[in-house]
RNA sequence: GCGCCCGUAGCUCAACCGGAUAGAGCACCGGCCUUCUAAGCCGGCGGUUGCAGGUUCGAUUCCUGCCGGGCGCGCCA
């Protein structure tokens, strides 16, 4: 419909004469967008303001002179100058009856288009450290990143879900020489924890299984374990240097190999733990991609040497950098330390290469508002690598604030007391959790009110769209138990029948949700989907409670059923890319 | 100190990447259930878009400078 009025538009600009146009003032782009209000029609142009200056005319001449040499369309009731000087464009019914007929043949399919020409996306989202389980913070993470993909494949793109595990450096070894210790414990054995190790119950719930699979196999005696140790935190020393100091003892006592059997045993709980929490919550990935395989299988000595030959990496002081600041970074970064151990960067570095590598086109990250310093650096190593600077994307989540009624809910990863995800789950369900989560845009710090998430009533817009949906199943259970039918294709023909302003508010609305989706998608924002599927909720409900749908008039019925079916499809579609589901009852 | 994000109704947030009279929900006030689900609908109240400049026919939106809040600035992960 846009496109229509834009080629009207162009059409009726070129056939103004010179003197009213000069030819070089016809430069301007040709903007229609949908107008705000309905009393302003269906579609506005500035065309007119944007050529008064160059065209030395008054904008609303302008206007006048455009609408008169504007073809005729039989979609297009009138076009009004309006304000200072916009043309007002109003649509006849007739355009909108069209999409309620495509709704109603294809339900899914409605909304749908090919404007990402199939380009392959990989999104890359949550990739939490698997060293405990998922908090709330995650899930927003989760429900952003996954509704994003929908978005996407529903725009044209083909899109790949991973996770990036990270399974290697000195945190896993945090995690297993913590487990250990906990198991120790188990066997009977006493001492002081680590002021630096994770002490989360789940690290208990780990050991436990572990001494169930291995016996006291690992056991070692505390004071042996202990001996010799630089003070940790609480005796004034350094927590990192003193757990370094334990990991190291551990690595003495049990040998490498089995402090590598406790790290993997611990490894596998924890990230089975996050893989059936997330499934639970309705998002899938593609592939989980494991950090330590970079290493294993050479990637990032394979990535290195390619900076290194191409000159963009440099050796100083020992340490192995990138020129990073040669690509916009603030300074140069190290990728191997003095002491050999490649940093986390160099790790990031050769997943970048490993999805260039693969095909993908464009590479979009979904990352924690705290990580926003790393953008520049990433960015660096990518056209470093020689992938094209714009290919690369990082959408920033903002933190999340629990609430339960006025009273805030703290989250640390390392006290052990956090919220998870899976307790947010349980209290407020599935539905909620996702839309919640989407509702505001990812760059606005999100106050999660827990009580509100639970309400039953328009306060909570969950329940406020999925009325809406169980609204619609409800009539068509009545019209099935009254014993009427649903002529289909007579409900089209007769949509011309609905002329009240709160069914063509309605028809209206289903008809911009392909643009809606195309906007959600390419500007990242899911919540203009939540916002869209709110608004057309309301109008629903509007009509619902102005005209009844089950009148005697069969034509009138099955227009008007046509109508709540259709907006029940969309409805439907929307949750569907949301993560939330559209119950028939309520 | 430098960098990124944010600041809009009493509260929580929108505003189609520069458009017209800045919109919703909650809260508050007043109406609507013998008719398809009242988890609903209708009406009312509520604004100097943090402040000051600038660009523009036109600014919540873009630029500059302040003020306030959040986050980040390691050969950490």
């Amino acid at each position: 419909m846009q496109e229509l009025i834009e080629d009207l538009l162009r059409r009726a600009l070129a056939a103004l004469p010179e003197d009213v146009v000069p030819r070089d003032a016809r430069g301007t782009g040709i903007e229609v967008e949908r107008s705000r209000d309905a009393a302003h029609g269906d579609f506005a142009s500035n065309l007119a303001m944007r050529l008064a200056k160059a065209a030395r005319q008054n904008p609303r001449t302008l206007a006048a002179a455009l609408i008169a040499a504007l073809p005729a369309h039989p979609a297009i009731a009138k076009v009004e100058v309006a304000g200072a000087g916009f043309m007002n464009f109003f649509l006849r019914d007739v355009a909108y009856h069209e999409q309620i007929g495509r709704i109603l043949a294809a339900p899914r399919e409605y909304g749908r288009s090919q404007i990402g020409g199939g380009r392959a996306v990989l999104l890359e989202f949550v990739s939490a450290n698997p060293t405990g389980p998922l908090h709330v913070g995650h899930g927003r993470h989760a429900a952003y990143g996954a509704t994003l993909g929908n978005l996407l494949e529903a725009v044209g793109f083909r899109v790949a879900r991973e996770y990036y595990v990270n399974d290697a450096g000195r945190q896993m070894e945090i995690l297993a020489v913590s487990t250990w210790l906990r198991y120790l414990e188990l066997c009977g054995e006493r001492f002081a924890f680590p002021a630096n190790g994770y002490r989360g119950d789940y690290i208990a719930s780990i050991a436990a299984a572990l001494r169930a699979s291995v016996g006291e196999e690992l056991k070692r005696a505390a004071a042996d374990v202990f001996c010799d140790l630089p003070p940790d935190e609480a005796q004034g020393g350094d927590k990192d240097v003193y757990v370094d100091a334990v990991i190291g003892r551990a690595r003495t006592l049990i040998g490498a190999k089995d402090l590598r059997r406790v790290l993997d045993f611990a490894l596998a709980d924890i990230l089975g733990d996050i893989k059936d929490d997330l499934r639970e919550f309705g998002v899938e990935f593609d592939r989980w991609f494991s950090e330590r395989s970079l290493e294993d299988d050479g990637s990032i000595e394979r990535a290195l040497a390619s900076l290194e030959k191409s000159a963009h990496a440099y050796r100083k002081d020992g340490a192995l950098w990138l020129r990073s600041s040669e690509f916009g970074d603030e300074k140069d970064r190290v990728m191997v330390r003095e002491n050999g151990v490649k940093t986390y960067f160099a790790a990031d570095i050769a997943y970048i290469f490993d999805k260039l590598g693969r095909g993908f086109e464009h590479l979009l990250y979904v990352w924690g508002a705290d990580h926003h310093g790393y953008i520049a650096r990433l960015r660096a190593g990518l056209i470093a690598l020689g992938g094209p600077a714009d290919c690369f994307e990082v959408r920033l989540v903002q933190f999340v604030t629990l609430y339960r009624g006025g009273e805030k809910a703290q989250m640390s990863t390392r006290s052990g007391e956090f919220v998870t995800l899976r307790d947010l789950r349980e209290e407020v369900g599935r539905d909620a959790a996702r839309l919640f989560y989407v509702m505001r845009s990812n760059d606005q710090h999100l106050d999660f009110d827990l009580e509100l998430a639970t309400a039953r009533t328009n306060e909570n817009p969950v329940y406020y769209i999925q009325y809406a949906h169980a609204r619609v199943a409800s009539v068509l259970r009545q019209l099935r138990e009254r014993g009427l039918r649903h002529d289909e294709a007579a409900g089209l023909a007769q949509l011309g029948r609905l002329v009240e302003p709160q069914e063509s508010a309605l028809i209206k609305r289903l008809s911009i949700y392909p643009q809606i989706l195309e906007q959600a998608a390419l500007q990242r924002a899911p919540h203009l989907l939540v916002h869209h599927l709110r608004d057309l909720a309301n109008d629903f409900h509007t009509n619902y409670s102005a005209h009844q749908i089950l009148v005697d008039d069969a034509c009138l019925r099955d227009a008007r059923v046509a109508l709540a079916r259709a907006a029940q499809a969309v409805l439907r579609n929307g949750l569907d890319l949301l993560g939330v589901s559209a119950p028939e009852t309520m």
